[in-house]
RNA sequence: GGGCGCGUAGCGCAACGGUAGAGCAGUGGCCUUUUAAGCCAUUGGUUGCAGGUUCGAAUCCUGUCGCGCCCA
């Protein structure tokens, strides 16, 4: 269905049509600027500073963010992404005709460009003086109004895009009007460069592997499906990137990372979002033990280059990142918290009946694997507010993580809490390939054929590793976990630019539906 | 998947059984240093959608769609 033009786009799109019958274009091919807004600004104050008479000569390209017409004169502000600058048009300088075009014809929300010299106005803001200027692009659609107003010092928005639906479905308009968003992705950025950073120094290699994988495999959760048309092939979007990186070891490579998506055909909430975006690196000759330091250390060095200090509040938590982060093992946390020796219970129904003992419902059906899992969700998980490293994991949830040598029932894994939040899972890989393959088997048997978390059997994996893989330590990590640390924010929708959202009526169907397998 | 809440003008909101409103944005006018500029006038709504109760529904009820929060 065409778009219906409401009466205020109606009004707009007339304003386009008189603009051309004036000979003024309202989407120009190119643009003249010579400075951002934040560069003129400086340029005034150099000019200033060095005594200079001469006022600097400056085109300025933005949106149109605020007008304020006042007879013969009109104040306006342009935004651009270096910040905000002030125009002042004056009929003296550009003819009563011309500041009536940019009164009448302009409008907030557009490109504009404006050339001119910079001066001070009696308030002492560096502004433009224009003696030119031209419509860049024209907005049809108007922008929600958001006008700023400085009380004591403080910047009071009024009236500003906040509806989160809209929000999200339209983030080109949240990012337009709200510029602590924009900043929200420029810390999702720096985060990134700054791992790449401490990664790359310590000699790993950036790799990427396949995201349309033909058995998926390395996590827990289910995945999505699609179909390769010509090969007549049923093809799964990887839910995590373990067992190829590993695969890489095979291959002589001692240090490898890839950050990536991830897709996982789950439940989405505040902290899930069906793609997302990991880290994950592994690391020859190293343990478990040699990840957990590199992962603390990792992360202060994150935070150093983010933030500039290493801690940071997080819903109202001074969350320090110092290394080194409290170590706390799973069989003593659990005890501590909740009375039951995990220990003392080598199956399912034993630890069932402890839990129950205990006041603490068991998952039905569960596994004793998920049992523990629970336990650690329900009472350790949310009390791990600082960094926290909660180690040596039950065998029977970690299928892919090598056993301690003098506790087969336990594993050499780790996962790192902060905020009460997981954020990342390691493990001494497993390379044993008969003790794999045997995983692999005891999985088949344990999850009920329907279990989500069941897997295929990777049999060319087992054959890589089959080939010889050296011991190893891996890590990975949820990226926009940790973007959400790092800006203090509740939801994983606000660190993800266009996060998932049910399909509203309004969207327009494809032309033909994918195919199916 | 379950519970609670929300959905009113472009935006942020009010009206909570009795004529759908004000502000900002818009439109017309006045205004040469403003900055939520000001002043005068003015346009704009199938109150998410579909039913029901009622003389009368934005308001109460049912269903539905979407979003949020909490729980699984």
């Amino acid at each position: 269905m065409p778009h219906q033009y409401t009466p205020l786009e109606k009004i707009r799109l007339e304003k386009i049509h008189r603009l051309r019958e004036l000979g003024l274009e309202p989407y120009p091919n190119r643009a003249q600027r010579t400075h951002t807004t934040a560069e003129a600004k400086s340029a005034l104050e150099t000019a200033e500073a060095a005594g200079d008479a001469a006022a600097p000569q400056v085109t300025v390209a933005g949106r149109l963010r605020a007008m304020r017409p006042m007879g013969k004169i009109t104040f306006a502000h342009i935004e651009d992404e270096s910040g905000r600058l002030q125009l002042f048009f004056q009929a003296n300088t550009l003819g009563k005709e011309r500041l009536k075009q940019f009164n009448k014809l302009f409008d907030l929300g557009d490109f504009i460009q404006a050339s001119g010299f910079l001066f001070r106005t009696r308030t002492g803001e560096i502004t433009v003086h224009v003696q030119d200027f031209r419509m860049l692009a024209k907005a049809i659609t108007p922008l929600p109004p958001a006008k700023d107003e400085i009380v004591d010092g403080k910047v009071v928005r009024h009236a500003v895009l906040a509806d989160p639906e809209t929000r999200y479905r339209q983030r080109y308009a949240d990012l337009a009007v709200n510029p602590e968003v924009r900043d929200i992705f420029r810390t999702r950025a720096h985060i990134v460069r700054a791992l790449r950073q401490f990664l790359d120094e310590r000699g790993f290699l950036e790799v990427e592997t396949p995201v349309l994988q033909p058995i998926y495999g390395g996590a827990a959760a289910r995945p999505f499906v699609t179909y390769h048309n010509q090969l007549k092939q049923k093809l799964y979007l990887r839910i995590s990137f373990e067992l190829y990186l590993k695969r890489l070891l095979v291959g002589m490579f001692e240090k490898v990372y890839e950050i990536g998506r991830d897709f996982r055909n789950e439940g989405i909430s505040f902290k899930h979002n069906p793609e997302f975006t990991q880290l994950e690196f592994y690391w020859a000759y190293a343990d478990y033990l040699q990840v957990m330091a590199l992962v603390e250390e990792m992360l202060a060095f994150v935070a150093d280059q983010v933030l500039g200090r290493r801690t940071l509040t997080w819903q109202g938590h001074e969350i320090d990142l110092t290394p080194p982060w409290r170590r706390v093992e799973l069989r003593q946390g659990v005890r501590e918290a909740t009375g039951i020796d995990i220990a003392q219970h080598p199956d399912a129904a034993s630890l069932a009946a402890a839990m129950k003992a205990q006041g603490i419902e068991p998952k039905a059906g569960a596994p004793r694997g998920k049992l523990i899992d629970q336990l650690v969700s329900d009472f350790l998980e949310p009390t791990f507010i600082q960094p926290t490293f909660l180690y040596d994991y039950p065998r029977d949830i970690s299928p892919l993580a090598k056993a301690k040598p003098d506790d087969p029932q336990t594993v050499e894994r780790f996962e790192g809490f902060i905020g009460g939040m997981e954020l990342c899972n390691a493990f001494t890989e497993l390379n044993d390939p008969l003790d794999q393959e045997a995983r692999f088997l005891e999985m088949g048997r344990t999850y009920a054929a329907d279990d989500e978390e069941r897997h295929p059997i990777d049999e060319d994996y087992l054959r890589a590793m089959r080939y010889g893989m050296p011991p190893t330590g891996g890590f990975g990590m949820g990226i926009d976990r940790l973007t959400m640390l790092f800006t203090d924010k509740r939801s994983i929708r606000e660190v993800i630019l266009f996060p998932h959202l049910r399909e509203r009526g309004d969207a327009e169907p494809p032309a033909s539906e994918p195919q199916q397998p």
